[in-house]
DNA sequence: TCTGGGGTCCTTATCCTC
DNA sequence: TCTGGAGGATAAGGACCC
């Protein structure tokens, strides 16, 4: 096989990638619709009721300073912050303040990758203007249009903008050049590469003494492929050194459909669970006719008491939409699992999507 | 004391067929 | 006929992302 650098060598074409990152999205639409609210600390996330079982969504800038932020638990939050503003989640506005960010965007380049509704990839490749003064434009543009601040990341590549865009958040704009790469990498933690969560950063501090990137450049890709697998540890070798020529996907389409929920009092009643996953399963199914697909393979997930969770899954023999049923289904399913601990959670999830044609609607950005 | 919801992708195990 | 893989499909779990 050959050498990742030789499959991924310098002829490969330049290209001007831009990371579009919303500060504090969801608490800075809330404090854009609600003045009053500006200045204040605000903890968007949950239903709102910072005494019931939620997490944080997204934490202002005046919230962070107490140390609140994203997943913590909202009771949490309280203690941490009684005074804050907590709001509900409210998808409908942010989604609206979205579409017109990402209609922004697509005027300067109709290559937008959206990753989220407070996030995007942008190829300004073939645009002819300096790569920071295009996204000191658009950052403007921004601002003056939704009254909202946003990070623009500059990198040759996703991997790259991506980094650049979080070093000086908010309100700001960061380029990383293919000269600049190795020094901007180098002090950062491995945690800012695509994929290294918590648990794959604690092993390689563990196991190879690997706390920066720096760190891990020094680290021989056998040893990074003994540790992560081959094709993981490939990757991450590359990463590490600034490389990546993943391509800008405009058009997307969903794996799976899911619904879940977490009970706000944990339950062993049959009767009730019965009840949640016809109704989850009610909910799919809804999602499916909209979104125009059917699916074969049911899954139903539950989590217990001790946050132990499992899945269990059929495959059906040909896809389907049929509530009834997708239902019957996902009700059979819950016979598999031992109900002899309180339940926490239950999910109801549908795979293996093939689109019928008859949604709603086709996605926005389809061909005309 | 806690730990949401909606997703993707990877790894491992098992079964089956060729 | 026996045996040993290769390799696809399915199932389950887990890590990770926003």
């Amino acid at each position: 096989m050959a050498a990742p650098e030789e499959r991924y060598g310098r002829e490969t074409m330049t290209r001007t990638i831009l990371h579009v990152d919303m500060d504090a999205f969801f608490a800075a639409v809330e404090q854009l619709r609600r003045p009053e609210l500006r200045g204040k600390p605000v903890v968007v996330g949950g239903s709102g009721n910072p005494h019931s079982r939620g997490v944080v969504s997204t934490a202002s800038y005046e919230a962070r300073a107490y140390g609140i932020h994203s997943a913590m638990p909202l009771r949490t939050a309280f203690n941490k912050c009684p005074h804050a503003v907590f709001l509900p989640v409210d998808f409908s506005a942010y989604g609206a303040a979205s579409r017109q960010i990402m209609a922004i965007l697509r005027e300067y380049s109709p290559l937008v990758e959206p990753l989220s509704l407070d996030e995007a990839f942008l190829d300004v490749s073939s645009r002819p203007e300096v790569p920071r003064a295009l996204a000191e434009e658009i950052r403007r543009r921004i601002k003056d249009d939704t009254g909202l601040t946003a990070s623009i990341g500059i990198g040759p590549n996703k991997l790259l903008a991506k980094i650049a865009s979080g070093l000086h958040k908010p309100d700001a704009v960061t380029e990383i050049t293919p000269d600049t790469t190795t020094a901007v990498l180098r002090d950062l933690p491995a945690t800012v590469l695509w994929g290294v969560g918590p648990k794959t950063a604690a092993r390689l501090e563990q196991t190879l003494g690997v706390r920066t990137v720096g760190d891990l450049q020094r680290i021989p890709l056998a040893q990074l492929q003994e540790l992560l697998g081959p094709r993981w540890g490939e990757d991450l070798y590359r990463t590490c050194r600034g490389e990546d020529d993943s391509p800008i996907v405009t058009d997307w389409e969903p794996k799976s459909l899911s619904r879940e929920t977490t009970y706000q009092y944990d339950t062993r009643r049959r009767e009730t669970i019965i009840a949640t996953i016809s109704a989850l399963a009610a909910d799919v199914v809804g999602d499916l006719h909209d979104e125009g697909y059917r699916g074969r393979t049911v899954t139903v997930k539950i989590r217990y008491r001790d946050f132990r969770t499992h899945t269990r899954a059929l495959t059906l023999p040909e896809p389907i939409n049929d509530g009834d049923a997708i239902r019957q289904t996902a009700v059979a399913l819950l016979d598999r699992f031992a109900l002899d601990r309180p339940v926490r959670l239950v999910g109801v999830r549908v795979s293996g999507l093939v689109k019928t044609g008859n949604g709603k609607q086709e996605t926005g950005n389809a061909e005309p």
